[in-house]
DNA sequence: TGATGACATGATAATCATTATCAAATGACC
DNA sequence: GGTCATTTGATAATGATTATCATGTCATCA
């Protein structure tokens, strides 16, 4: 599993004449096993402080441009980061409004289709041409709710 | 119509101990005048420049306190203010990847309902207590396909 | 396997949006 | 009209992010 989304990775970033290097497997691996986006903060403890800040910003950034990584923006005005859609699937978000946690909730397939449906209906009228849709859920979290 | 919002939105900030003056309403104004989310930026344009930047941060985040603004972030890193949901109503929406323009959508109410059933069932096995949903929708306007 | 060139790294400086400060102005209430 | 709290606008300060640059690392090829 780890190996498949590494070499995927690998392969893409090389594709773009890009290094998969230490660095950049260490913040893949934290996303990885994160259960949703992560701040640059949060990458730098997930990584045990062994990257130092100007290249968690660099890589993150790099990555990003090389649709490894996707940037999710949410209610805190924080940026984070997460694996883009072709690696981690296509998912949605909870955010908790008191702790700000963000964790990946996913539909089930006919929900996805329903919610596809539902997003089709609304663009018809505006002319638009979609291509993604992403639905955020606010609530409050188990821990939070003690 | 537009005196009903001026209305509500003084009598909410009075309640705060707050005034509605001229800045204040101009910005409510340029908001309501518009079908999307504004950033600072826009609303210094929107505006005419009669409103200096350091009051609109001032003002725009002071109504954002008193819940008159919501706060919108967005897959180009800025931050956009819009009229809160007990003003505004309940709504979703569309950006467009090109120019990053964001437009408000509506679901038809048995849409709406639709939607809400699908943010239950997703959540049901995550112990969050749900309290809102929004839906972004991104695709390409009808401006950017030409 | 050793040399070469391209890419990556980490420390530091620079930038940009946003926020804080403060003296002057305005409005509400008596 | 006087008084006090709130608001305003100019400016300075902050903090997150980005750019710079000398050094280090890796792949490639003779």
């Amino acid at each position: 599993m780890a190996e498949l989304l590494h070499n995927k990775v690998e392969q893409s970033l090389r594709a773009q004449g890009m290094r998969y290097t230490s660095n950049r497997r260490k913040l893949v691996s934290a996303l990885e096993d994160t259960s949703g986006p992560l701040t640059v903060d949060q990458l730098y403890r997930a990584t045990k402080q062994k990257v130092p800040f100007s290249s968690i910003y660099r890589e993150v950034r790099a990555l990003f441009e090389a649709e490894v990584l996707s940037l999710i923006h949410s209610t805190d005005r924080s940026n984070r980061f997460e694996l883009a859609e072709w690696l981690a699937g296509h998912h949605h978000h909870m955010v908790c409004v008191r702790c700000m946690a963000i964790s990946d909730v996913a539909l089930s397939p006919r929900g996805e289709h329903r919610l596809a449906e539902l997003v089709d209906r609304a663009a018809t009228d505006t002319g638009y041409m979609i291509t993604d849709h992403t639905l955020e859920i606010e609530g409050v979290c188990p821990d939070c709710q003690s």
